[in-house]
DNA sequence: GGCACGATCATACCTAGGTTTGGGATCGCT
DNA sequence: AGCGATCCCAAACCTAGGTATGATCGTGCC
């Protein structure tokens, strides 16, 4: 953190993470947004999980505080619903009347953590914390992925099973002679693919075919 | 699963995975165990963490069941106790008065699952089939890790240093001229590290150098 | 001192990778 | 029919990668 408090909007939503926080009771709704407003952090409340996805995701690092106990919908029913409709948000759960078969579930699902409640405030936020900084490097994650996808779309079908084979190791007259083509054409292939997928080196594009999981079968290098 | 039974050991301790139970209660011990053998698992019974850790453990998947509350150790410190003397075995837990935080430490420290007794057999089948796959790819993964740094310990620094350069994917003469040294030179470092590493090609080498997370800084190709 | 090892480099030689230029063929869409 | 994309290939040319041979130098060890 550079000190800097919360500026507006210097560009169009790209800083400050955000808390979600959605419960029933409105005075833990104002607790909670008390809580966080105290260490700086941006804060949303809703009453409800409908009032949540009704409103527009800013696209920020942030986490969602979630009572297990939800009105219509259980919190880990909406937990299972944000999965599903490919929303990924770090959740921490809040209960005050839950099992342990719940927390099993929300854990493996993913939660970062699941507080009883009463809860320490510290708690909640060294959970808060360790759940934006979660989301943080899955953003991250995403949003290089997406630009390797985007790149890895604009090569022809010849060119992505030419990749495959460049960055499995082949030598280019093998790959010639795996796909029954000259070795000039290889070649030129390959250099549309370097081109196309902006890939500074060879090593560059194996590391790129690694992440969009490209490569015949075995995992990698040897036992 | 090739239908093969329990074959006594084909070659001294390689394949059929193992179940370990530790729980000061006799007739659970009991129960579990036959549990497990009426599935065609093998099993290994211990009153104690104590027991369990005086014994020599197979070098096959496994996993164990352990009691949240054990006689001299909770089962807790005992998970932690674990994974500080680096053996990282897949843990169940069992319980008959947990409670959720004890749950939330657990799964955040890694566990397969936290059945709370009674629990259905099938749970608790599932539970072990889950843990021992999981165990089964760790061993996959660690077996292999440990043959790469065995290939890479054999390099010698400038070596290593070299193999850095190259699978950051600089070209031999930028790596001469980044170490001061001629090019020629670095040729041959090179081809000594794929002599060494064992490497088929220099793809085969980035992945090597990925998985033993070889790299200055960066984690990847661009954003 | 002598030896092994790591590191350095030159010269020579060969293979692999890559671009440019220029061309041909097929296919689908307008 | 014309256009653009895809795929194919050749000749020429240049750069990069890799190996072999042979040699020098410094360090640590017996």
């Amino acid at each position: 953190m550079t000190g800097r408090p919360a500026s507006p909007q210097t560009l169009a939503g790209a800083e400050e993470p955000v808390v979600f926080v959605i419960d029933d009771d409105a005075s833990m709704r104002e607790a909670l947004s008390n809580l966080f407003r105290s260490v700086g952090l941006r804060v949303e409340v809703f009453g409800s999980a409908h009032e949540f996805l009704q409103s527009t995701l800013p696209n920020v690092a942030g986490c969602l505080i979630l009572d297990i106990r939800l009105p219509r919908l259980s919190g880990l029913d909406f937990q299972a619903e944000l999965a599903k409709a490919d929303i990924r948000i770090p959740i921490i759960f809040m209960t005050g009347h839950g099992d342990i078969p719940m927390t099993v579930r929300a854990m493996k699902a993913g939660a970062v953590d699941f507080l009883t409640k009463p809860f320490r405030d510290q708690d909640m936020l060294d959970a808060v914390t360790t759940a934006i900084e979660r989301d943080r490097v899955s953003r991250d994650e995403a949003r290089m992925l997406s630009g390797l996808h985007a790149r890895f779309a604009t090569l022809t079908p010849r060119e992505r099973e030419v990749m495959a084979l460049v960055t499995s190791g082949l030598m280019n007259k093998q790959i010639a002679a795996e796909i029954g083509i000259a070795e000039i054409t290889v070649k030129i292939h390959r250099g549309h693919i370097m081109r196309k997928m902006t890939a500074k080196s060879l090593p560059d594009l194996v590391r790129m075919a690694e992440m969009l999981g490209i490569g015949p079968a075995s995992g990698g290098p040897q036992t």
